[in-house]
DNA sequence: CATTATGCTGAAAGCGTTTACAATCCGCAA
DNA sequence: TTGCGGATTGTAAACGCTTTCAGCATAATG
């Protein structure tokens, strides 16, 4: 039979740490030890304390929170993580993405995460040409799960994020018939309420899709949204009334000085793949002196701060960039709380902002 | 003496993991024990092979990399945060500061911090209404380093950061003076460029300082570095030369509307806190009648991507945000990886990038 | 040949937690 | 008295790594 009174005490060894004395400096860190021997109490108990205070009797917790609060200890992650093989981080892996989408989004994140008492850990995804081999971007085994952002098909985030066997969730692809928990913005119905908006003022014919990069998956699903939505108003689009380019606003540029000098004098409309394309091709316009809405309505994607701070304010398609990083947040925490949850495709909706750039006056 | 040979194994125990067929599922980590028996070696060795390569023989060094590839270890951060009390991750801690300015300096940080070996952990400030009290927002304890970006007085991030006896670098306020490494942009500098280029084609008494808030730091320096330059010039400022509001363009809008009035039909400047603003002075004055730069002569700060997207372009002060970024976490690494280095301030430098807001036209 | 240096390797001691298990103390029923 | 069960606490075993120390060849030196 095991009786402690009988054992030897196994000699008071180490940490030899603040308790006694030891007024000399240098000492950083406190430890459940500390804690345990200024409160007398084993560290057990000061452990039992801090994650399961019911097993302890009142009388001694009490004692223990006084030390607590008195040294300001906190229990080191490292040996928490060690065996509990969490950390109460998140990684985020975001591809490069333009300025404000980016921030808003991260903002969304962070806010949930905090919320629901969990850290951020963010990575961008290097340009593809300063890509190392191994390079382990991500910090696996110190994160509890990952949030990764495919933005088009070359991205192998998703496949090093796999690899990694952590609870994962992607963000702007829907994977979850693979077997991944996906979040998704709803781009089509996005567009085809930009499309119906536009077409009540300008025939099917006269309007036009300048999109972002061809390969971007964004990009392809407002393409096909438009032209789906183009076609269920009695018109087979033409090729020519889908381009595809990049997110800025040179490209935006670019495509309505080809185009606008092609258009005769009828009224047309233009959606654009983003808010800073709808912003090239409104510069353009009036470069050219066609009036915007009076000739041409325009209808940007994204809302962006922009949208609002160009004359005249653009109308926009509306992506609630927070609440996609904050709901991929909360589908990711879901996921590491409970693995055997049902994989699930959340879809966010978006929804058209009317601003003076697309309506005729009156 | 010590013999190995004579003590009996203590008993195989334990890590009963992967190395002998064991085929049936559910194994998920690999450890540095599993390695080290595949390989046929201690795991000091192993640990050697990955820590201290030259410490071992190349053989041998070959053979456990082989089997390091083949089963795709890798080493367990916790176990390894727990001895060398480091995790290689490095926290860093905003403000809920504007959009564009957020997502470059994020990226510059988090492109810097990677090319030198370590992670991001972000935390926004949560806004002042929903600070829980004791909510520990960094995970202190978990990161090697901290860089705070402090832009008030209300601030209370620093000093949790310095309780935290974390390194710490501040980001826009100089601390240098009391021990902590600290990050500023040179306001001062950019400030009076933007006046005198403005002064030379405006009268000092009809300049005009459009601020952010006043309680914010950037604002103060340069409010102060436009008096000083208008100063610098021979005219003694008025006060109402010099406004303070807030980061946005509604602000911009408001200030204009007011002053617009009360300005004669002479030629006037304005230097703003910040590119929205300038933005916001913009639209009022383009509603007002009032032409840019014909009658006014409009320089922002900041450079963000909006001073190139309105038209007509704006002037405005350059501020690196990204290579602020970058900087402090050079900044922070260097104090983690010599505590003993000297108390640094790193000074960036802005500049005036002139475009159409600000010079009359030929 | 005896000694010492050198290169390589392994054993074991932690690092600071959590948690299974054992032990004690107590009240209460048998 | 005895035994049982619940409440409270303590002991010790992990968790996976780094690193000191010691052991042992083998090479270099006297």
């Amino acid at each position: 039979m095991y009786d402690a009174r009988i054992m030897p005490k196994p000699a008071p060894k180490k940490h030899l740490s603040a308790k006694e004395g030891e007024s000399a400096g240098g000492r950083v860190t406190v430890s459940i030890h500390d804690v345990a021997s200024a409160a007398r109490v084993s560290i057990a108990t000061v452990s039992r304390v801090i994650n399961n205070p019911h097993l302890v009797s009142a009388r001694t917790a009490a004692r223990v929170q006084e030390v607590i609060r008195k040294t300001g200890y906190a229990p080191n992650p490292f040996a928490q993580g060690l065996i509990t093989r969490s950390s109460r981080v998140l990684g985020i892996a975001l591809p490069d993405i333009h300025g404000e989408f980016y921030s808003e989004l991260l903002r969304g994140a962070d806010a949930e995460a905090r919320s629901l008492g969990y850290h951020l850990l963010v990575s961008s995804e290097p340009r593809r040409e300063d890509r190392g081999p191994a390079n382990g971007s991500l910090a696996f085994g110190l994160i509890d799960g990952i949030a990764v952002m495919i933005t088009d098909a070359a991205s192998n985030l998703l496949k090093e994020a796999k690899g990694s066997l952590l609870p994962t969730v992607v963000l702007d692809t829907d994977l979850h018939a693979k077997g991944v928990d996906s979040l998704v913005v709803d781009n089509a119905g996005g567009t085809r309420e930009g499309v119906n908006h536009l077409l009540a003022s300008v025939p099917a014919s006269s309007l036009y899709f300048v999109g972002g990069p061809e390969e971007n998956f964004d990009a392809q699903q407002r393409a096909s949204a438009f032209r789906a939505a183009v076609a269920a108003s009695g018109w087979k689009p033409r090729a020519d009334q889908v381009s595809f380019g990049d997110y800025t606003s040179e490209w935006g540029e670019r495509w309505a000085e080809e185009h606008l000098k092609a258009t005769g004098k009828g009224v047309f409309g233009v959606l654009a793949g983003n808010d800073e394309i709808a912003i090239g091709v409104m510069q353009a316009a009036s470069q050219a002196g066609v009036r915007i809405p009076d000739q041409l309505r325009l209808v940007g994607f994204d809302d962006t701060r922009l949208a609002t701070l160009i004359r005249p304010r653009l109308s926009t398609v509306r992506v609630p960039m927070a609440e996609v990083g904050a709901a991929s947040i909360r589908l990711l925490v879901r996921r590491i709380e409970d693995r055997e949850a049902e994989i699930t495709c959340v879809h966010l909706p978006t929804s058209l902002v009317v601003r003076e750039s697309s309506v005729p006056r009156a």
